[in-house]
DNA sequence: GTCCATGCAAACCTTTTGCACTATA
DNA sequence: TATAGTGCAAAAGGTTTGCATGGAC
């Protein structure tokens, strides 16, 4: 994962939303940048420090958290919350920019996939609720195909007889 | 929001998987278990603790989220995590148990609604894929009825001209 | 030269944990 | 009586903030 040449175009388009919104274009905001463009895996603050810091770079991660938060804003990076207790990292450039997530509980994979089922449903709520869906997030937690070929199961925890209610 | 003699079956039931778990009954779970049940919301750990204390009951938070972390365990009641920066919680019974979310991101409320179509994906992904759906999230986020007819918009930071990609 | 960013450390917030004490079964 | 739960306070873990210094424009 070093700095690929085809991330530069994006480091570029981030460039131009700082210099739109009247905000300087630092050396550290485009290594953030970079890194993020230049992995296609869903990045946590701790995958980014490290990262930078195999190439050299030395930044606080005050200066991380802060950038990423105008990646975030920039529209160019998506922030994602799959239960761990922390935030990963997504950019939106050069895939789907509109897709969901599948979430091995076993391993913690997560593959992506697109769903035209889902804007059937906010057309839906828009027409029943009223609700106008302006983002939405479909996450869907299981076993891949792999850890279910080897085997894995998902402890059941809960009472022992069914749920009825209604 | 006090103690209504709908939720006693729904304690009861927590009983009985303290029970077959070996646990033991005690009042601070069965009071905790209450608040919950009672509640119509998704709520937070302060929700709780506040509604306690409007009870008279002096529970302290530590009891309070490993009461929660057994009620999740039944099955009993589920956790979300709707981006706040904390954890809500809501019971399992008496409506529909599985459902979705829409939230307001002007005035953060929160609307449940079903959608067979999520069914249907989870279908697909598991044929398509070979991942075997446990179970999922949908939240869609936008404007209810409300808060759009009284003129909200969800502000536009992003850059200025739209991304193409691929 | 002005304004904003950076880095460090401290603060913050939610959640978890250790430990002495108490209650359940 | 044995075993596990409770409450408090401290710790933990991720994220945010204050402030003096340094860099962008």
């Amino acid at each position: 994962m070093r700095s690929s040449p085809s991330t530069v175009p994006f480091v570029r388009l981030f460039g131009r939303y700082l210099r739109e919104q009247g905000l300087p274009v630092t050396q550290q905001r485009e290594a953030v940048a970079e890194v993020v463009f230049a992995a296609s895996e869903h990045l946590s603050v701790d995958d980014i420090e490290h990262e930078l810091r195999q190439r050299g770079e030395r930044i606080g991660k005050a200066t991380i958290y802060r950038t990423l938060d105008l990646l975030v804003r920039s529209r160019l990076v998506e922030e994602h919350e799959f239960g761990e207790g922390f935030k990963r990292y997504e950019h939106r450039l050069s895939q789907q920019p509109v897709h969901e997530h599948l979430i091995c509980v076993e391993c913690g994979k997560v593959i992506e996939f697109t769903s035209t089922e889902v804007q059937r449903v906010e057309a839906r709520v828009r027409v029943e609720q009223g609700f106008v869906p302006v983002r939405h997030r479909l996450e869907i937690y299981g076993l891949c195909r792999e850890c279910h070929e080897a085997g894995a199961d998902v402890p059941d925890t809960g009472l022992t007889c069914p749920i009825e209610t209604v």
